[in-house]
This record gives C-alpha cells, sequence and structure tokens, in this order.
DNA sequence: GAGCTAAACTTGAGATCGCAAGGATCATAG
DNA sequence: CTATGATCCTTGCGATCTCAAGTTTAGCTC
C-alpha cells in the first residue's frame, strides 16, 4: 500500500480499471488514428453496421449499441458520411427514422482496420492473460451494468 | 453468440470493458456532479492530494498519476482553485514546478464527496462480485499497462 | 559562463461528447 | 379525426481533453 489508505479490493479494483482503461483507448486511439485515420468510435460504429443485417441500422440503435447518445451519433455519422464510409437512407414505414447503411468503401474499410486493430488489442489487452483468464475477466466484466449491450440488437 | 461473429474472449472481454466503462463513468460522473459539482477527474485529482504527503504535488505527478495531460491538469486545477478547492504554491528548489496544493475546504470536499462516492462505485461495480472475484478482477486488472499509476507516487 | 538539451508549465486551436431544446412523425385514445 | 404523448433525429451550447507550440528554468558540457 503506498499513497492510497484504503485499499478495499474494489476500490482498488475500480481505480485500475479505471486507470487501464485511459492507457489503453489512449494508445488504441493513436494507433488506430495514425494508420487508418478512424476514432475508436468510429471503428466501433462500423463494426457494428459490419455485422447488422443488411449492414444497416436505425440511429438510435447504434446509440445503444456503443453507448453515446443520439447527438453524439449524428454528429459522428456526419463525419463517416462524409468520407464515403456510411450513408443515409430512409425508413418506408416509419419517415422518423434514418437508417446508417455501410458503404462498400465502409466495408472495405473496416476489413483494412480489423487485422492491426485486433492485434493491437491483443497485445495491450488480452495478452497479460492466459485463456483461461481471459474468460474469466469477460464473465466477471460481463456483470457489469450495459456492458453487453452491443452483443444484442433490435430488430 | 449474436451480432458478433467473432467471440474471441480477448475481443468480448475488451468490448465490454469498453461498454461498462461508458455506462459506468457516466452514472458516477452524473451524481457526482449532481451532489458536490465535481467532475470524476476533479474528484480523482482531489483524493491523490488528499493522500499525498502534505496534501500537495506537483502538476506533473498529478498528471502522470491520473493519467491525463500536463495541459489538462492546468485547467483541471484552474477550477479548482477558482472553487477555493487547491491552491497554488512555488517550489524553493526549482523554479520551473508549481505545486498543487489542497486548501482547507479541500480537504474538506473530499471528506465530503467521498462516502457518497464510494457507495456508487460499490453500488455500480463492486456490487456485482463477491469478495474473493473483487481481489481476482483487481488482480487481472492490475495487469494492465499503467493500470497502477496512481499507487506509486514520485517523490 | 555560454550554449544546449530537457523538463515543467501554459496557452491557443481543435476534436469529441453530453445536455437541453426543438421539429417532425407516429400511435393511441377519445 | 383530432389531441396527446412518445419517439427519432438534429442543433446550439458548453465542458473536457489532447496536441502543438511557446516560455521559463535546470542541469550539463565544453
Amino acid at each position: 500500500m503506498t499513497t492510497q489508505e484504503v485499499s478495499e479490493p474494489t476500490q482498488v479494483a475500480w481505480l485500475r480499471f479505471l486507470r487501464a482503461h485511459a492507457a489503453i483507448t489512449r494508445e488504441l486511439s493513436s494507433r488506430l488514428e495514425a494508420l487508418h485515420e478512424l476514432t475508436l468510435s468510429d471503428y466501433d460504429v462500423l463494426v457494428q453496421l459490419y455485422f447488422a443485417p443488411e449492414r444497416r441500422m436505425r440511429r438510435i440503435d447504434i446509440a445503444r449499441s456503443v453507448l453515446l447518445t443520439a447527438s453524439g451519433i449524428t454528429r459522428l455519422l456526419d463525419g463517416l458520411e462524409g468520407c464515403g464510409l456510411v450513408e443515409k437512407a430512409r425508413c418506408d414505414s416509419d419517415a422518423r427514422v434514418t437508417y446508417a447503411v455501410l458503404t462498400d468503401a465502409g466495408v472495405k474499410k473496416v476489413e483494412e482496420a480489423r487485422d492491426s486493430h485486433l492485434a493491437d488489442i491483443e497485445e495491450l489487452f488480452g495478452a497479460q492473460f492466459e485463456p483461461k483468464e481471459r474468460r474469466q475477466l469477460a464473465e466477471l466484466l460481463g456483470r457489469l451494468p450495459l456492458a453487453h449491450t452491443s452483443e444484442a440488437c433490435s430488430p
């Protein structure tokens, strides 16, 4: 124990969680930006679309799955549309909703960025753990509130 | 397996890590803001100072321990100084450094905010785990890069 | 002690994101 | 069919934070 008097395991765990997040996302972001000109959030959204049926989603569903605000998604998609990675599409049955559809360029972009990014995640995150520990960690993290929003899609 | 074809445990764990961070910090922030008018980072810095020897730290050390940029710390401390929670102090042996010192009001603020914030952390984070799992999780997270910067202070 | 490099800090500019408010559309109830 | 409330999306505004550049001071070397 050093500076922190209180070393309740929960607090220690939370502190490490916070710091690790800051450190890892900073590094991941910077690499992703350098190699592919994408934000972590950009990539996140692109991948959601990539695996969505017909590669399209309502903006609100994107927001919920990546845990951003609706307004955050609007502006993020503005950027991706500007790059031609994503297009808007109207919804016939409901004029309020606009779909975001991955373009061919978008598909290509995901496939280009995927390998290096997954390798980075492996290096900065996964590599610290044995296979068994990875599953264990995934299970533990899965209990946290909203930890698996992106693992379920609304129709 | 739902939308994500690739369910390598590492990727699942990382995704959950990301989402859980977003969800929990959003909620913690909002409560902290509502009750005590503090950002999560504000609180973080205040606590670092609270446990530092003489309740003072060089700005650069604060930056390293909470994983913010030097410029981030400058502006964050501007705010805390404006509220009277922190003061500047010059360093006799090195004119380049400015210390940040917790004021009495700052001490009080930390002690006021502490209980509710720790309770929030317990509720949103710790409560999902058994005591044994908490230690396990802390250990696992501790292996991540820079996860315990705040557990060691430079002189 | 003059010059050089490195460190600590600040500042300006820009990016990202949330909140609050507003507009459009749908769905339901009367 | 109209009124009400909810949902989807966008926009204005502000807050936070980073990066790059600049200033001042230390510490070294020659």
